[in-house]
DNA sequence: TATCTTCACGTACAGATGTACTGTTCGTTA
DNA sequence: TAACGAACAGTACATCTGTACGTGAAGATA
């Protein structure tokens, strides 16, 4: 394993925005950037470039025009990025972290009891509408 | 709010490790990074610099010696952190962290109860050590 | 007192990042 | 068919990051 680089932050906004579409092109992965993100068109085309280079996608030429995939799968990326936020802001344990997200990003009680029943592997209570899109700030 | 500017890892890392020692010399900290973390002290002292003068940290000189401490609260930059990061990984939605944290990282039904009762703020079960340290890698 | 150790402080420097422009080419439309 | 717009590939460039070295002063030691 020559140890994947890591991708920044924008790169990850962008992979982001490339996985839920699965296959892109650059156009597609701009406008389908959040609007209070609109970066230029050719910083998404660097960001996608880059990303190919560092083998997290695989870009090919239909046409005209380069159709970009994952190559590594989301959830391996979202691990590694998330083991190293808490290797680097915990000290490697989750605890704090759920802890963190209940009092500051309100999870609720209902959110608990739904996650612990997906736990269970048993589906309980009609799943309500996720109640913590974005923190009351 | 002049938008303070965020945190590097490495500076998260070695801003961690300070607060944890609440008030510290270059050398202390030095000596207080994980084993197989181990950077140089010129590193370190680099670090808490630069993390002094984004305005994170208070840095007196006491004697001889630069005693540094949290000048923005710890919670303030995890907030900030962790906000950043579910926007860019998540698009905002936070259950999807929790999700991940549970299926990536052994998060245990029993530390969902734990975490629930201290939602509901009444502990329940006698407190266990901590299930997930570290994830089964 | 001559030397060693320890710091602070300034400097260095390659590589990563955020952000974008330019030149070229190929279908499209006037 | 000549001008036009879209897409690619290459280049640019100021900053930020990770990582550290060198210098000079102050305190410890021989």
């Amino acid at each position: 394993m020559t140890e994947r680089q890591m991708l920044s932050k924008g790169e990850l906004e962008v992979a982001r925005v490339l996985w839920e579409l699965k296959r892109a092109t650059v156009r597609e992965v701009h406008e389908a950037m959040p609007v209070r993100r609109k970066m230029d068109f050719a910083t998404v085309q660097t960001y996608l470039r880059r990303l190919e280079k560092k083998g997290y996608l695989n870009g090919r030429l239909e046409g005209r025009t380069r159709v970009y995939s994952a190559k590594i799968k989301p959830k391996t990326v979202i691990r590694e990025t998330v083991d190293d936020l808490v290797e680097r802001l915990f000290a490697g344990d989750t605890m704090p972290l759920m802890q963190h997200l209940i009092e500051e990003r309100g999870i609720t009680s209902d959110d608990l009891e739904t996650l612990k029943s997906m736990l269970d592997g048993r589906p309980s209570k009609p799943k309500r509408e996720s109640s913590s899109k974005r923190s009351p700030s």
